[in-house]
RNA sequence: GCCGGAGUAGCUCAGCGGUAGAGCAACGCUCUUGUAAAGCGUGGGUCGGGGGUUCGACUCCCCCCUCCGGCUCCA
C-alpha cells in the first residue's frame, strides 16, 4: 500500500504497517525520534502503533512537531507523564483509586482517591518522582488494547476502581460505545483514550508541583479527591526554563510586592479587607483621578452614595433573594439592614428623585462606589479577590436606541484606559442563561446590541454562550496575573430587569411614559483588583505618574539636606507632587540602594558640585546615572511626563 | 464552603518535650560619606488564639482564627 508524505511523495509500504514501520522505513532517526503521527490531518493523533490505511496522508510526529490546533507533541508526553504519576502512585500506595489526569495548560495533574487516613504532601513527592523515573528509564512500551464494554467493567469492579467503572458507565450511557481503550505500560493500566508516546521513555523532563483537593467531576456534591500537579517538557532544558519563569512570576506576586512596598496590608480581624498603607494610596489616588477625569470629559456625573440600606431595598432589587448569602447584614433598633453588594439600586434612587424626559436621555452616573460582598473564605486571594472593594462603577440610564452608542462608549473608554497601561483585555460576551427574564424578542435585540458594538469597532471576543446575568448579556474584560491565573476586571452589562423592578421610567416624545434600560459598567472592575493586576504587570515599577515616591533627594552628606529640601519644595511647586528626602546619615551608596529596592524612578543626589550649581544628579531607576542637569529643567521635565502619564 | 499545607521578632527564616535563635530592619553612639549595604553597641517574642495531656508544651492531642495551593463559587 502506499501513504502520502507532507513533502507529497509516496511511501511503499506492506499491508498493516503502522505509523512506526512508517517512520523506520524513512529512516533509523527518525523511528527514534517519532512519538505519534497524524493521519489525513486529523486533528487526534493516533499511536505509532496504529495501521495505517493505503492512500493515508501521514505526518510523523516528534517533539519538534508543531502544534496544530492546540494538539501538540507537548500534550502527548504530559499525558504519558500523567500515567507514569499514577504508575508510581498506585504503587506505592496500595489501595488508592484512580480517576483522571489529563494534560493542561502548564503541565498535567491525576486525581486521586486515597485510602482512609491516607494524605500526601508534596514532601512525598521525592519519592514518588523517584518511582516514576525508574519507569521512564525502564522504557516501558504503553501497549493499547480495545476491549469490550463488559471486560472492562470486570475489569475495574474487580480492582474496586469506582471512578473507572463510573467514567465507562457513563460513556456506554452518553456515547452508546461497545468497546473502550485501555492503555497498559509497565504494571499500571488505565481507561484511556489515547493516543501515547511508544514508551514511557517520552517523559525525560518532569517534576511534581503541588497537590490540591478537586472535586470529583468538579461538582462540589461529590467526593473531594486528592489530585496531583506536576509539568512535563520535551528536553531538560525546557523544564528549567519553566520552572525559572515560574520562580521570577513568583518575585512578582502582588502580595509579596505589596508587602515589600508598603502598598496594602491585611488584618486578621478583617479578613479579605485590605488596608491600604500610604505608598499605596498614592497609587489608588492616582488612578482614581484619572478615571474622575475621563469620567467627566466622557459625559458622566459622579455622584456619592450610602453603603447600607433597609433590606426592603434589596428584596425590591432582587439581591436578597439571589444574593443574600452573599450580603452582610446588621439590626439596630430592630430595623434589618444590608450594606450594599452593588451601587445600581442606590443609582436608581438617584434616577427616581426626579421626572425624567427623552430629552435627559442617556444619564450617566458614575461613583467609586465601596461595597461588600461575603466571599467563601477559601477563595479570598490578595487584592484579586476581595469581600470589600471599590468599582469604578457607573450606570447609563438610556433608551433601547441608544444601547448600541452607549455600549460603544463605554468599550472605547474601557480600552483608551487599558491602553494606558500597555494591557490587551480579553473579552467574553455572554448571552443569555437558562434561567432569565424577559421575552426572546427583547434578549435578540439586547445580545444584538452588543454583538453589534463588538463589531463595529472589529473587536475579537470569545462567546460565552449561556453565561450572561439573569437579567441581560454582558461584555466582560478578562486579564491574566502573574501565574496565569485569569481575573475579571471590567463588565458591561445590559439590565432591563432593574428598571422594571423599580419602575423606573421617562416621558418620551410622545408624551407618554417609557422604560429605560440601564447599562453596568466597571471598566477597571474594582480598583483593588485593578492595582493588583498593575503591580504585577510592572513588576512593581511604577511609571513615574502613579509611583508611590516618583523623586527621591539623596543628600551626599548631612550638610546637603538643607539644599535637597529646598529642590524637594521646587519640584512640588513645579507640579511633582511625591518628592521624599533621604536625610538618614548614611552613605551616598546606602542612599541608592534603598531607593532602587523601593523602585523609586528617579533618584536626585546632591552634594558640594550641585549646591554651588544649582543643578542636580539624576539617576535613572535600573538605569543608572544619567549626568547633572539643572535643576529646575529637571522639575519642569519630570512634571510633564507625570503629566503626560507617560507610559515609562 | 471543601481538600491539603503553613502560622516563631517589623521582614525572611532556623529551632521542636527541659528557661527562645540568626540575618535584615529598629534604636543609640561614632563616621560626613559621590551612584546598589560604613563600624560598634542595645532593645525587641503571651512561638496565631483557646482548651487538654505532662513534673514540664513553641514542640504532643482537640477546637477555632488567619494565610498559602487547588476545587467549587464569583451579582
Amino acid at each position: 500500500m502506499k501513504v502520502h508524505l507532507p513533502d507529497g511523495t509516496a511511501l511503499d509500504l506492506p499491508a498493516k504497517a503502522t505509523g512506526a514501520d512508517a517512520a523506520q522505513a524513512i529512516g533509523a532517526g527518525l523511528a527514534r525520534a517519532a512519538l505519534a503521527v497524524r493521519v489525513n490531518g486529523e486533528r487526534r493523533l493516533r499511536d505509532l502503533s496504529a495501521p495505517l490505511m493505503d492512500g493515508d496522508r501521514l505526518e510523523i510526529v516528534t517533539s519538534r512537531s508543531p502544534d496544530v490546533d492546540g494538539v501538540s507533541p507537548l500534550e502527548l508526553i504530559r499525558h504519558d507523564a500523567a500515567h507514569v504519576l499514577a504508575t508510581a502512585v498506585t504503587e506505592l500506595y496500595p489501595g488508592v483509586k484512580v480517576s483522571i489526569g489529563p494534560p493542561i495548560d502548564e503541565g498535567f495533574y491525576y486525581d486521586f482517591d486515597f485510602p482512609e487516613g491516607v494524605r500526601i504532601s508534596d514532601a512525598d513527592f521525592e519519592a514518588i518522582e523517584a518511582r516514576m523515573r525508574e519507569h521512564v528509564k525502564a522504557a516501558e512500551p504503553f501497549e493499547r488494547s480495545d476491549v469490550s464494554v463488559a471486560e472492562a467493567l470486570e475489569r475495574f469492579r474487580s480492582e474496586d476502581q469506582d471512578y473507572k467503572v463510573e467514567l465507562i458507565e457513563d460513556l456506554v450511557r452518553d456515547e452508546g460505545v461497545e468497546t473502550v481503550s485501555l492503555y497498559r505500560n509497565g504494571p499500571f493500566t488505565d481507561l484511556c483514550r489515547g493516543p501515547h508516546a511508544p514508551t514511557t521513555k517520552s517523559v525525560r523532563a518532569f517534576k511534581l508541583q503541588s497537590v490540591a483537593g478537586a472535586y470529583w467531576r468538579g461538582r462540589s456534591d461529590r467526593p473531594m479527591l486528592t489530585r496531583v500537579y506536576g509539568t512535563a517538557f520535551l528536553s531538560r532544558e525546557d523544564l528549567e526554563a519553566h520552572l525559572e519563569r515560574l520562580e521570577q512570576a513568583r518575585a512578582r506576586d502582588h502580595r509579596k510586592l505589596g508587602r515589600e512596598l508598603g502598598l496594602f496590608m491585611f488584618s486578621d480581624l478583617t479578613p479579605g479587607a485590605p488596608l491600604w498603607q500610604p505608598p499605596g494610596t498614592a497609587v489608588y489616588n492616582e488612578l482614581t483621578a484619572l478615571w474622575r477625569e475621563e469620567n467627566e470629559a466622557r459625559g458622566y456625573r459622579e455622584v456619592r452614595t450610602p453603603i447600607l440600606y433597609d433590606v426592603e431595598l434589596w428584596k425590591r432589587s432582587g439581591h436578597w433573594e439571589k444574593y443574600k448569602d452573599n450580603m452582610y447584614f446588621t439590626n439596630v433598633e430592630e430595623r434589618e439592614m444590608g450594606l450594599k453588594p452593588m451601587n445600581c439600586p442606590a443609582h436608581v434612587q438617584l434616577y427616581k428623585a426626579d421626572r425624567r424626559s427623552y430629552r435627559d436621555l442617556p444619564i450617566r452616573m458614575s461613583e467609586a462606589g465601596l461595597v461588600h460582598r461575603h466571599e467563601a473564605s477559601g477563595v479570598l486571594h490578595g487584592l484579586l479577590r476581595v469581600r470589600a472593594f471599590t468599582q469604578d462603577d457607573a450606570h447609563i440610564f438610556c433608551t433601547e436606541g441608544q444601547i448600541e452608542e452607549e455600549v460603544l462608549g463605554c468599550l472605547d473608554f474601557g480600552f483608551f484606559l487599558y491602553d494606558l497601561f500597555g494591557f490587551t483585555p480579553r473579552l467574553e460576551l455572554s448571552t443569555r442563561p437558562e434561567q432569565r427574564i424577559g421575552d426572546d424578542a427583547m434578549w435578540d435585540r439586547a445580545e444584538g446590541a452588543l454583538e453589534g458594538a463588538l463589531r463595529r469597532r472589529e473587536i475579537q471576543y470569545e462567546l460565552n454562550e449561556g453565561d450572561g446575568a439573569f437579567y441581560g448579556p454582558k461584555i466582560d474584560l478578562h486579564m491574566t496575573d502573574s501565574l496565569g491565573r485569569s481575573w475579571q476586571l471590567g463588565t458591561v452589562q445590559l439590565d432591563y430587569s432593574m428598571p422594571e423592578r423599580f419602575e423606573l421610567e421617562y416621558t418620551g416624545a410622545d408624551n407618554s411614559e417609557h422604560r429605560p434600560v440601564m447599562i453596568h459598567r466597571a471598566l477597571l472592575g474594582s480598583f483593588e483588583r485593578f492595582i493588583g493586576i498593575l503591580t504585577e504587570h510592572y513588576a512593581g515599577e511604577f511609571p513615574l505618574w502613579l509611583a508611590p515616591v516618583q523623586v527621591a533627594v539623596l543628600p551626599v552628606a548631612d550638610r546637603h539636606v538643607g539644599y535637597a529640601g529646598r529642590l524637594s519644595q521646587e519640584m512640588r511647586a513645579a507640579g511633582v507632587r511625591r518628592v521624599e528626602v533621604d536625610e538618614r546619615s548614611e552613605s551616598v551608596g546606602r542612599k541608592i540602594r534603598d531607593a532602587e529596592l523601593r523602585k523609586v524612578p528617579y533618584m536626585l543626589v546632591v552634594g558640594d558640585e550641585e549646591e554651588a550649581s544649582g543643578r542636580v544628579a539624576v539617576r535613572r531607576h535600573r538605569v543608572g546615572d544619567l549626568g547633572a542637569m539643572e535643576a529646575g529643567e529637571f522639575a519642569a521635565r519630570v512634571a510633564g511626563e507625570a503629566r503626560e502619564r507617560s507610559a515609562v
